[in-house]
DNA sequence: GTATAATAGTTAAACGCTTAACTACTATTT
DNA sequence: AAATAGTAGTTAAGCGTTTAACTATTATAC
């Protein structure tokens, strides 16, 4: 690979004028640049970044950090979006990406990780900061790295979805369509901060509507997939044969909740109401098509980025919460016999 | 951050006895060990991956390269699997991945993509090159980084899902059925090997069973989208009322398909047999479920991020083909009135 | 006609690490 | 006793950039 070296020699000129011309440093002739630049052309230089990460502390890499907190991380449907929206952003700046997937202890997250932010090696991170076990960004902010949250971690830049209000509306609409025997599928919470939220929202409408939410009927051994929907449906509607409403706390839990409750011979929305969180795309494609609440994950990804950016631009950004859309469909319907 | 120099002087040695001693060299006194660790870890010491990078020419860096050929690339099942088998290899290792997604045209990725393959930056890569417009690999292969190409690129170490044996296996159980009124829901080939395979394979069975492929009706403006499948259902049968089996090129096309032929007021299986190819998530979920083709895509992730760490290792690992698997589901089954 | 400012380019140090080449001492072989 | 091999560590060069500090020339001001 040709060097500075060699193309200051090509060009007759000195190694420190083919790295300003290069980087457009004022004060050079129109002669000098031509010179430089046909010089690069012929021998196609490409600057090494690793020489220049050495050099100016500048690498152009984004670490991405999504906490590797379960099985499956890259089908998570979030996951998705916000990689796409880091992406855009990233590209349309010339920056790469750095994906990291640290595993997490009580004592922080691996020792690969802690060395890859310590080693000068990234410019600024974006990280899924929502598990209380353990922050992936502390260490970051000890190194002063610029870095944006996406969640509920304590960090001063954050990104956020409004969980409180998405769990708000799902159960508004629950409890606006009339009915009062609910049932919540959920995970154990202590897992999430935004499962915290989502349990505070419904809480709280449960409460107006005169419910008490914690004696509500509740399964909360799920861990996200579907099985273990249909396992909660199951295990539920056994105990409480006389529930009118299903809320899960994602939309794969909820799928295999109506499946669970049609293999019982039950229909949805007719006999049960179900509805989940997230809106994946089996959620509008399933029959009956799922009510839930759409978070705009895309968004997340675009705004923690730009964030990031503004940051490294030494702005002064304003953390951003991102109001979610409730989206109703098929699963819902007012209860068959209202148990006002 | 501390320095190997500050490691040095604390532990009262040379700067090289540090480096040497954290690369586990030999003759080294267990004293000079113990006192070069204890620095080590008072300071809290981690190496600077851009120095080592420089002076090694090492960066424990992969790079994972989908190439940008339509929206939503991260939503892809197939970029999900393989991301996911990827990162589970490189993790174990204590490599990490930088994602990189250049923006293809006919004069090969763009500027960006091919500085960071000159950049020295990464030991190695694995691409998706399935994409007959340009490669991503054969600037890598001009600079002598070890690569792995997952698709039909051309490059001598690569890792394929096998499509024609996929496709193979469908179209059988589609004659096997007793199809004869077969219509095609696809995209433009020039866009993608593999798909150029599938076709290949539909194309043998075709003919085995007495059928002219080229005459069998098509709709091949397709764009993999749901909506595409939708449009291309109602364009096909609208000309052809007599079709009795729809294959699809993929799993998304074939669920628009299924929801437009019964929005059509037909039953899938009953009036009219519907396949796919890809066996995402929502292929099961969805009812019908659907018969389509598992890739394995995990594998191919597994695979060749192992395949890249044997080349890494001077290894001359032997490149791989992928068996799919036929699943058999609810949205098969033989036609009503056989027009053998 | 100096002093000052603007223009045009060079020199050389620095970034933090790896590693070949070297020194020095001890143990073993012949 | 000399040569060889093994052990334990150091010195210093080199990786390819960036950039502060410097030199040299030309234009501008008073």
């Amino acid at each position: 690979m040709p060097t500075l070296a060699e193309v200051a020699e090509k060009a007759g000129v000195s190694i420190a004028t083919v790295s300003k011309v290069l980087s457009n440093t004022p004060y050079f002739t129109e002669e000098t640049r031509r010179k430089v630049m046909s010089a690069v052309e012929e021998l196609g230089y490409l600057p090494n970044l690793a020489a220049r990460a050495l050099s100016s502390g500048k690498t152009h890499l984004i670490g991405v950090v999504f906490p590797y907190v379960y099985e499956g991380i890259f089908t998570d449907p979030l996951v998705q979006y916000i990689l796409e929206g880091i992406e855009a952003e990233c590209n349309a700046r010339g920056y790469n990406i750095l994906l990291s997937t640290p595993r997490l202890s009580a004592d922080g997250p691996d020792e690969n990780y802690r060395r890859l932010l310590q080693s000068s090696y990234l410019d600024g991170i974006v990280a899924l900061d929502n598990v209380p076990l353990s922050s992936v960004l502390s260490p970051a902010l000890r190194k002063n790295t610029p870095a944006v949250a996406i969640g509920y971690g304590d960090h001063p830049n954050y990104v956020r979805s409004d969980d409180l209000q998405g769990s708000t509306a799902l159960m508004e609409h629950i409890t606006g369509l009339g009915h009062r025997r609910i049932g919540i599928l959920t995970v154990d919470e202590s897992l999430h901060y935004s499962i915290q939220m989502r349990h505070l929202g419904l809480d709280q409408v449960a409460e107006e509507a005169g419910l008490n939410y914690v004696h509500l009927p509740k399964y909360d051994r799920g861990d996200f997939s579907i099985a273990s929907g249909m396992r909660g449906a199951a295990a539920l509607l056994e105990q409480y044969d006389d529930l009118t409403a299903l809320v899960c706390i994602n939309d794969r839990m909820a799928l295999g909740a109506i499946q669970q409750v049609q293999k019982m011979g039950l229909k949805v929305p007719d006999d049960i109401t179900i509805v989940g969180y997230d809106d994946i795309l089996s959620s509008q494609l399933f029959s009956p098509a799922l009510t839930t609440i759409d978070q705009r994950a895309p968004e997340l990804g675009h705004q923690a980025a730009q964030m990031l950016f503004a940051l490294l631009n030494n702005e002064n950004p304003d953390s951003v919460v991102i109001p979610t859309q409730l989206r109703v469909r098929e699963s819902s319907a007012p209860p068959k016999v209202s148990r006002q």
